[in-house]
DNA sequence: TTGTCAGGCAAGTGCTCACTTGCCTATGGT
DNA sequence: ACCATAGGCAAGTGAGCACTTGCCTGACAA
C-alpha cells in the first residue's frame, strides 16, 4: 500500500475524497464534471484518472468493475495511520 | 497558516514529529542529533532547519526563543483538519 | 461490423520541492 | 576583544510530480 500522506497533499485529490464522501461509486466521468462544475476544478479526464490511481494505491478510494464502468468507493480508514501515529486528544 | 497536508507528506518531517512527541522542546541541534541517532536520518542541520520552518507554518510545531537556543514544541491540532473533513468513525 | 463511449497506457514537459552551498547575525564564554 | 556555538538567509541543483498529448483496449448499441 502506498503513501497516505502524500496521496492527501493534492489538492484535487483532496477534493475527489470530498466528491466521493458526498456521493460515493462514483464513475471517472461523473467525478470529472462534478469537480468542475461543484468544486471549481479544471483537471482533465486523464489528470483526474491519474489522481485515482494514487488515491487507490494509498488504500483511500476502492474500485469495483462492471461492464464498461468503474466505480470509486471512499475509505477513510487509512487516515487512521495518521491520528493513531500522534495520538489526538480524542475528539 | 499553511498547508498541513503538505508538511505532513514528507518521511523526514514525520520523524520529527515523531521526535517532538517522543521528547518535547527540543533545539535544532538536539532534533538532528537525535533523527541521525534513533530515526536513521541522514538530513543535514540547514535540511532539518527547512523542515521545521514548513512544520512551524503548517502550525504543526510551536516555536520560543530563550537566548541563542530555540526550542520547538509539538502541536497536534491542525490534525484535526483531517479528521474533521473525512469523518472518521470515532476511533 | 461500424461507431461511440468509458477507461487505460506511456512518453514528454514544466513546475515544485528537498537539499546543498556559502555566507551572515547574534548570543554566550574566556 | 576573541572565538565557538546556535541559528538564519538566499541562490543554485537535481529529482519527483502534476499535467498534457496521443494512441490503444474493451464494452455496448445500431
Amino acid at each position: 500500500m502506498g503513501d497516505v500522506f502524500k496521496a492527501l497533499a493534492d489538492p484535487t485529490r483532496r477534493a475527489i475524497l470530498d466528491e466521493l464522501q458526498e456521493r460515493n461509486g462514483q464513475t471517472l466521468f461523473e467525478l470529472c464534471t462534478r469537480l468542475i462544475s461543484q468544486h471549481g476544478s479544471t483537471s482533465s479526464r486523464q489528470a483526474v484518472s491519474q489522481h485515482l490511481g494514487v488515491l487507490e494505491d494509498a488504500g483511500l478510494v476502492r474500485t469495483r468493475r462492471e461492464g464498461r464502468y468503474k466505480f470509486h468507493d471512499l475509505d477513510t480508514t487509512p487516515l487512521r495511520t495518521i491520528t493513531d501515529r500522534w495520538q489526538l486528544p480524542t475528539g
